[in-house]
DNA sequence: TCGTCATATCGATATATGTCAATATTGACA
DNA sequence: TGTCAATATTGACATATATCGATATGACGA
């Protein structure tokens, strides 16, 4: 599963209401800390909280002004995410399922059910 | 936040390894939960609780034939969750933050910072 | 009807995380 | 250096959820 932690986490950061209302405000262009704060009912520390994660995901980028925070969505990042999206989704050749190196099970695949 | 709650619902059904490692097994066709089982180092409980959650969500359908529950990937749900990605990191005209409903902030802008 | 197999649910537990008040840190400026 | 404004961190708490063993449900065949 250790694959898959690294691309889960993108999907993670989106995952909380107030952190996909604080993209959706970033769409717009880059907006400060203060500014969120100012536009949203939560308090100064949970937006810190919620900035941090979206900073550490990559999907949000951050510009120091003096003592402004300045975020920014990343529009590579986005795209990674996207095209993410597409390749666990859209249909392949080979399945994942029996390149997979992390299964505690050893024994082949089973009669296939009908 | 009532707005956002249902949509964070898709990318949280994505949130984890295990359901990202599922997805991206289901993408080369239709499996059932047996042979899921059998190549996932997790419980058979457990499983059922992931897939109940990717039903949930739409992203996964699922089909009856006997005993055994076959899944498979609703490609229009994807596509839905491909085009909110776009929508809530796309450039737009109108910020949503001018038009959150549910804020308990009542003042209005404050100086915009440098 | 009984037994078996596939799956779902229950109950319990551990971990993760969202949230806030209080406090610390950082940068600008006098 | 001292103060102030913006942001980050800490500590505490409540909730959510991932996980499993045990058990229930449901379908099929003998």
């Amino acid at each position: 599963m250790t694959e898959y932690a690294t691309e889960a986490l993108l999907f993670k950061a989106l995952s909380e209401p107030v952190r996909l209302r604080i993209v959706d405000m970033l769409s717009c262009g880059e907006m400060c800390a203060c500014d969120l704060l100012a536009h949203l009912p939560i308090s100064q520390p949970t937006l810190s909280h919620h900035m941090k994660a979206l900073v550490d995901s990559g999907l949000v980028q951050v510009r120091r002004s003096a003592s402004w925070m300045h975020y920014s969505i990343d529009p590579t990042r986005v795209e990674e995410l996207g095209s993410l999206l597409v390749r666990l989704t859209h249909p392949k050749a080979s399945c994942s399922c029996l390149s997979a190196q992390d299964s505690d099970h050893v024994d082949g695949p089973r009669n296939a059910c009908s």
